[in-house]
DNA sequence: CGTTTTTGACCCGCGC
DNA sequence: GCGCGGGTCAAAAACG
């Protein structure tokens, strides 16, 4: 049980506790915290009332020792962890089916965990600047996917460009930083390897994307097929098409999925459709149903499928 | 030549 | 107050 290990070795790092972890980034020994289960006595369904914020962040983690499948299989997984109720609804990927089974057996071992980080801190605008008023900074939601690739960097449909490289303490691997590149949309994401499996990369995403998926216009991504003219369902296919073959990326949630996120479950099935559900689930603060956006994007046929 | 990556320095929050 | 670790900046290098 190399996850059990993790999770010992996680109480040597001692000075942190999960929710340290979890608001500071979660790294991976936060993740395992969770995966302990005893940080967290909040059952799954508890968890999505406290949820039920909003604004409050969530986690869900599947470790790799609850998808034994996993690492055996020929077909990678994706193990998806995320902080925020809204993307809870995220169907599994059409060719995840096999992943989704094995990591529903394993969710024996399911974590979930909540947080409320979101008044921690607003870094969008930072550090080298003088300080503002200093209200504590606050910071996006993120969620978090573990996925089993060989890449580090995994094409999501969004063009992000790289603006830092830190040590993971405890971990031989690095831990990067990119943002998203279009202008006036600062989401932010985090890339590092699992140092317990290191076929696992575990993508955080920070931050809401406040345009389309830009894959939609480039070149070198023409031939994929669009499933829209929005672009947050785009990324998947495309990522199927171009990238399958290198590595796998399938966030799933079978199981796991709450079931008041359904409303905003409209089949999409990667990173930045992640990121583009709980933009459009979630608008703002305490909103929830708001399908404002949703109709305006998303074809009324899916809407129905709620 | 424009864009992205690399990388050391710096800032900030937190625990001791 | 100090040190540590996480996160970001920004200049230089690399890349296409």
């Amino acid at each position: 049980m190399d996850i059990k290990e993790a999770l010992e070795m996680d109480g040597t790092m001692g000075s942190s506790s999960f929710l340290d972890h979890v608001s500071a980034g979660f790294p991976l020994q936060g993740i395992f915290d969770f995966a302990e289960g005893e940080k967290s006595s909040l059952g799954f369904m508890e968890l999505l009332g406290v949820q039920d914020f909003g604004s409050s962040l969530f986690d869900m983690v599947q470790t790799p020792s609850t998808v034994p499948a996993l690492s055996s299989s020929p077909n990678p997984t994706v193990v998806t962890k995320m902080e925020s109720p809204d993307l809870l609804n995220q169907p599994a990927t059409p060719n995840s089916s096999s992943i989704s089974s094995a990591s529903s057996e394993a969710v024996n071992d399911e974590q979930v965990k909540v947080e409320e980080q979101e008044e921690d801190q607003q870094k969008t605008k930072k550090q080298l600047k003088p300080k503002k008023t200093n209200q504590k900074r606050q910071r996006e939601p993120r969620f978090a996917f573990m996925t089993k690739s060989e890449v580090d960097h995994l094409e999501d449909g969004y063009r992000w460009r790289k603006y830092g490289q830190k040590a993971v303490k405890d971990s031989p691997f690095p831990r990067s930083y990119y943002r998203c590149t279009t202008a006036s949309c600062n989401v932010k994401k985090r890339v590092e390897r699992s140092y317990n499996d290191p076929s696992i990369v575990v993508t955080t995403y920070e931050g809401q994307h406040t345009h389309p998926s830009p894959v939609i216009s480039r070149p070198s991504l023409a031939g994929v097929p669009q499933l829209n003219n929005v672009g947050f369902n785009v990324a998947m296919p495309i990522h199927l098409g171009t990238t399958m073959s290198r590595y796998q990326q399938q966030p799933f949630v079978n199981n796991l999925l709450p079931p008041m996120s359904l409303a905003c479950n409209y089949g999409s099935t990667n990173a930045a459709a992640f990121l583009n559900e709980r933009r459009f689930c979630n608008p703002g603060p305490g909103l929830f149903k708001d399908h404002g956006l949703l109709q305006d994007i998303i074809p009324s046929h899916m809407l129905k499928e709620e």
